[in-house]
DNA sequence: CTGAAAGCGCTTACAG
DNA sequence: CTGAAAGCGCTTACAG
């Protein structure tokens, strides 16, 4: 009761004075239309400090020593005068932009944010900021290729981190080839003759379903549908070859008539599980390759008011912590794992240092028994 | 049967072409370790076409007239050395970084993937990038004042798209004197005197749980709970007065212990609607009024086997496109919108036109009577 | 340890 | 319409 109370007065007083400031702002002046502040340069520093813009340099670069001396000297004027270098000018002297871009397909896909997570963190902690970018539009999915050379090529970045498809092979070669080192994050694209590989940090989606699927069959199960990615698609193919690779291991046919394979979208997913359970002969157990897959699948499921895993069986994939109902066994994809991993290894090519042929690293998806949300 | 068959020939193909090309791939030599290809500069391209740098520019910028006969030339020249500008020189030249913060509490947090979306499609058409970084760690949601800073300060950015927090606003007057132009996202933060209003593109939260609330009395319903965020929190405060004075105009008492207030998670959120049911007189009505609490009280719902509408009506609050389950009426948050709105917002204001005293928009949430998902 | 000078690659008055 | 020159703000050999 008086905590509300406090809440409603609270409400009452902050919305007030919101509106009184708005009003006494909007005579009060403009402040950020006012010509902005010149901003204090090195050689203002110097001049300040009693010395030369290049000391100024080599005591904030670190680079080299300087006597104490000079070095309070400066650290008092740089204070007093509120100087920050310009990033550009640096920038610009050293050859470089500063950037990393992190190239997705589709900004809006929540998923990607994962990535961004992981790898703003590195690429902060060593001076660079991230650009993130999509290569792809939401309504059909097409390659963009002009605006994405646009954003990246030639010098644009000094690094990008690149989820790769297939039909941009030539061109993530012909930006390497102006100079800008790529790591590839979450799957490798087939490489024609010629073109040497790249760095890359994956995931291993084969080894995941291979793992879902032979969960199911040690379980007892023997008709096993796969809802996963069409054919063709870069990340439809290692989950189709673990689905496949573990029937086989197992001595079970594999039946066309379980295997459902369409894009990755939720409604997609939803009909491509649906269908399965309207086959004739229908699966008793089903593996759902993709997150938003899941999702569907958990859709259809409770339409049909079907139980799990007592009517069906059902091992599913997530990117994130969020809720699934019913509850279902997940493989997990450790999507910030894969951003920081990606970040550190486009900063070993950074430095300069020699860090060999190429770089390469596989991620394991870690399998989750069940939602782990818990409400109580 | 066929089409399964050449997937499954087709995984075979690929992933025997992918480990052809590793192999050869290893021995083939690392195009992006031989040194960088010197980039053409703009005095290479007046060489190449017998004019001055100064021409060359004056064509680039399209600022100037050229005769046809040098613009040809220049044309010419330009394709045939693969000329690029370098984006770093022009910005120190023009006192401009080129690049666009957008600030959000959270990188990790999917819902703000939508803002960057229309922000970033408004930026980039007109030449900026845009750099996204957070204020909030996940762990404990301190505020990261200094890295905040240090990432935004001082000209690092030509402008910034900010979620604000309360505590943030002297640091936002701090930025806007340095020059930096802002424009707020989301909700504004009360301004103690002396600080000047920003601009802003809002959300109407307190009119969407006013209606909400409304919609929920209208059918009949007279002890109507609300799920929302604490007090003190700055999106809370329009909430809570929207539930609150749709009551008071049906002429409704408010009870506090159908007031359950939290963080915006979503087990938070499962946690404060469960909590709601388990008051003595219980609700009979529930709004929910952030995305994430919406899916955590759905989670409750489906736990205890509610049948919504028909034991509990729930009005919920959603981001995205997400499947809800069960499906309930949503007020949909338009963050795409905000984003691109907001951006354009900014545009003005660094076109350096006069666009007058504080600009300020505020979008409303739009109502989804159920899940837009569609399973066939 | 320190300073004068050159130069990173552009753009834009200034002068023709 | 065009060119020579200065300058954006740094860093770094070069010389002391």
């Amino acid at each position: 009761m008086t905590n509300v109370n406090r809440l409603w007065d609270e409400a009452y007083s902050v919305s007030s004075l919101v509106s009184r400031t708005v009003r006494s702002g909007s005579t009060a002046g403009v402040p950020h239309l006012s010509p902005p502040p010149r901003r204090a340069t090195i050689a203002d520093v110097a001049r300040a400090a009693g010395t030369s813009p290049a000391l100024v340099s080599r005591f904030l670069t670190g680079n080299q020593r300087v006597s104490e001396a000079s070095a309070a000297r400066i650290r008092e004027a740089v204070d007093r005068l509120g100087y920050a270098p310009s990033v550009t000018a640096r920038n610009l002297r050293l050859r470089r932009t500063g950037l990393i871009a992190l190239v997705v397909p589709y900004l809006d896909n929540p998923l990607y944010s994962l990535h961004a997570t992981g790898a703003e963190r590195e690429l902060a902690a060593a001076g660079f900021l991230t650009v993130v970018c999509s290569t792809r539009t939401k309504p059909d999915g097409s390659y963009l290729g002009r605006s994405f050379f646009d954003t990246l090529g030639a010098g644009r970045v000094d690094g990008a981190l690149i989820f790769p498809y297939q039909e941009e092979v030539g061109d993530l070669a012909t930006l390497r080839a102006q100079g800008t080192p790529i790591v590839l994050i979450d799957r490798v694209p087939a490489l024609p003759d010629g073109i040497a590989r790249f760095d890359s940090v994956t995931v291993d989606n084969e080894g995941a379903i291979f793992n879902a699927t032979s969960r199911l069959i040690e379980a007892g199960h023997r008709r096993i549908g796969l809802v996963s990615l069409r054919e063709g698609s870069l990340s439809g193919i290692p989950r189709f070859v673990g689905y496949k690779n573990a029937l086989r291991d197992a001595g079970i046919e594999l039946d066309p008539d379980l295997v459902a394979l369409g894009d990755g979208s939720d409604v997609g997913g939803a009909s491509l599980f649906a269908g399965l359970l309207e086959r004739e002969c229908r699966p008793d157990a089903i593996v759902v390759a993709t997150t938003l897959q899941t999702r569907g699948a958990l859709d259809a499921v409770r339409r049909r008011g079907l139980q799990v895993p007592q009517d069906l069986a059902v091992i599913g994939y997530r990117h994130d912590q969020s809720v699934l109902w019913p509850e279902i066994p997940t493989y997990r994809y450790p999507g910030e794992s894969l951003g920081e991993i990606a970040a550190r290894m486009l900063l070993r090519r950074l430095s300069g240092n020699e860090v060999g042929d190429i770089l390469s690293e596989t991620l394991a998806l870690e399998f989750v028994p069940s939602s782990p949300v818990q409400t109580h």
